[in-house]
DNA sequence: GCCAACGTTGGC
DNA sequence: GCCAACGTTGGC
């Protein structure tokens, strides 16, 4: 990932269940808080590579059809995970703390929101995208990093559509 | 609803 | 530090 990632990584794929939270959710607030992430790895993205400024494709999982729904970005880096420190909330996890976070997250904006969601089945049809992470086998990461490439594919795809 | 793939936990 | 058991994710 070194490689195919330059350091300061800009483009991003962000999972979301329609049942929690959609694209036009999004549209209609402009801004939202993405708590509640209790995976190690899609921590360590928001944590220490998010950046204000950096393009996001909106993946709504366990959909129908799952698919890239729209486009956002982050408005604000990686910052405590609130939510873990309070007892009884359902993210809640007692080994975090004020002084000793261990979940972080991050603001995203909206950006736009596709006609149509372009389907994973298409992604996986798409020359260019055969390196995506979404689109491999047992890919449960729910903040993945997409290339430069990646991105502006799906971001037209999205456009193209009717 | 099924189930494969994955991450985490805990016994040893 | 191994690994079986368990819980979760997410496509289908």
């Amino acid at each position: 990932m070194e490689e195919k990632y330059p350091m300061a990584i800009r483009y991003w794929l962000m999972k979301c269940e329609p049942a929690a939270y959609t694209i036009d959710d999004l549209d209609r607030d402009g801004r939202a808080s993405w708590e509640g992430v209790r995976n190690y790895q899609a921590r360590n993205f928001m944590r220490d590579g998010m950046q204000v400024g950096d393009k996001v494709l909106f993946y709504a999982s366990n959909a129908d059809p799952s698919g890239v729904t729209g486009l956002a970005e982050v408005v604000r880096a990686g910052y405590p995970d609130h939510t873990a420190w309070t007892a009884g909330h359902e993210y809640f996890d007692e080994g975090s703390s004020a002084d000793a976070p261990r979940w972080f997250m991050v603001d995203i904006g909206f950006v736009a929101r596709f006609a149509a969601t372009i389907p994973l089945e298409t992604l996986k049809k798409t020359p260019g995208l055969e390196d995506m992470m979404v689109i491999q086998k047992g890919s449960r990461l729910s903040v993945q990093p997409v290339t430069r490439a990646e991105y502006e594919i799906v971001r037209t795809l999205g456009s193209a559509v009717p």
